[in-house]
DNA sequence: ACCTGAACACCGTTCAAGT
DNA sequence: ACCTGAACACCGTTCAAGT
């Protein structure tokens, strides 16, 4: 029974798509490989370098390789386009923005790498360090919390509890799945931002 | 060995204060009451139940009761006012921003009333329902991001892993005790927020 | 080098039975 | 009404011992 770090990452992969976050444990990814649990300590240093490790995976599927701005593009653009695919990825797998925002930066090399490029980016834009890192950190704050409301399916159970008690969030629930899951939304809430910012470095240079 | 949902919950910030929200658990909530993990159940439904009055009373220390903008005050400033005592509340208490982010609106009603009031806050400022709805999440979602960042204290041993490695974050990491903990740069990224906003709304009104 | 077997120290939750 | 006692079905992690 020669097992792979590759294979234990792909197994857990497999069951975050199957059961869930909660649903993806070492003894089961042990299992699923026909292996004890004891024996995934060989190849993996806890569960939370798993985790890390599928995080990894994750982003892996929409930014092998992270490239800065084009040439002639404006950093606004760039960073939106970034965001987009940010979001295909974490949606591309159950609860897949919680296994993100909950990683580190020791194993996710991706993330870091991801980040790496955003602020460096925004240097080269003209941005002081510690404003390049507060963008940064402010728009991949902006995209874990949309997609991870985004996933959590709100249950009907729920929806029906708040349905009739004439608050307005009844409202928005009750079209829950019009509101908040289209792009086109998550682009008005990132055009804001980057708008904000924008306006920002202006006041900053003058 | 009377007990009553009350101390339940007091007991549940003690032990979050103390040891964290790993450290927050039915059968150590029991023994702090002197009482068997078993008996919770007839106060509580279950332990996300115990974790959402928590967010509550975490809540009610700065928002007992919410109001709307004064008269004479617009939207911006007062969203940044409730944003400013959203971060104290949750900087208040031990990882305080993943207690409140992970709360349903279920038993957390503060959470819930303050979503409200922001909404309808944003409405009689002229919003659409949809656009208060996306402007109420983007906030809040950047005041998670940015609390849960601020009390996650970066391990020494991730410091010292990046630290060297010639990574712009290797930068930021060693000065990170002045970077991002600071009230300042928390308001940065909202007036960002709030000004990409308002510049969305005054598009759609013309 | 890499896995088994077995243990340790926990979890959340349920439920008969007591008072 | 409210708690005890005890169980059920799990966890992550460690580590001697095997191969």
């Amino acid at each position: 029974m020669k097992i792979h770090r590759e294979q234990i990452i792909e197994a857990g992969m497999l069951l975050l798509d199957r059961d869930g976050l909660e649903g993806v444990t070492l003894r089961r990814v042990a299992a699923e490989l026909h292996v004890h649990a004891g024996a995934l300590y060989w190849h993996v240093r806890n569960k939370q370098d798993l985790l890390d490790e599928m995080a990894n995976a994750l982003l892996a599927e929409q930014f092998a390789q992270v490239e800065g701005p084009a040439p002639e593009q404006d950093w606004e653009h760039w960073l939106q386009g970034i965001c987009l695919r940010l979001r295909q990825a974490m949606l591309a797998h159950r609860e897949g923005a919680r296994v993100v925002a909950g990683a580190s930066f020791g194993r996710a090399i991706l993330l870091k790498q991801l980040t790496e490029t955003i602020i460096r980016s925004l240097l080269d834009a003209g941005f002081s360090l510690h404003l390049a890192y507060l963008i940064c950190t402010t728009v991949l704050s902006y995209v874990y919390g949309f997609v991870i409301e985004e996933q959590a399916a709100p249950t009907p159970e729920i929806i029906s509890k708040h349905a009739s008690d004439g608050s307005i969030l009844a409202d928005i629930f009750r079209e829950k799945g019009n509101i908040y899951t289209t792009e086109a939304d998550f682009l008005t809430g990132l055009e804001m931002i980057l708008d904000g910012a924008k306006r920002k470095v202006m006041n900053q240079l003058s």
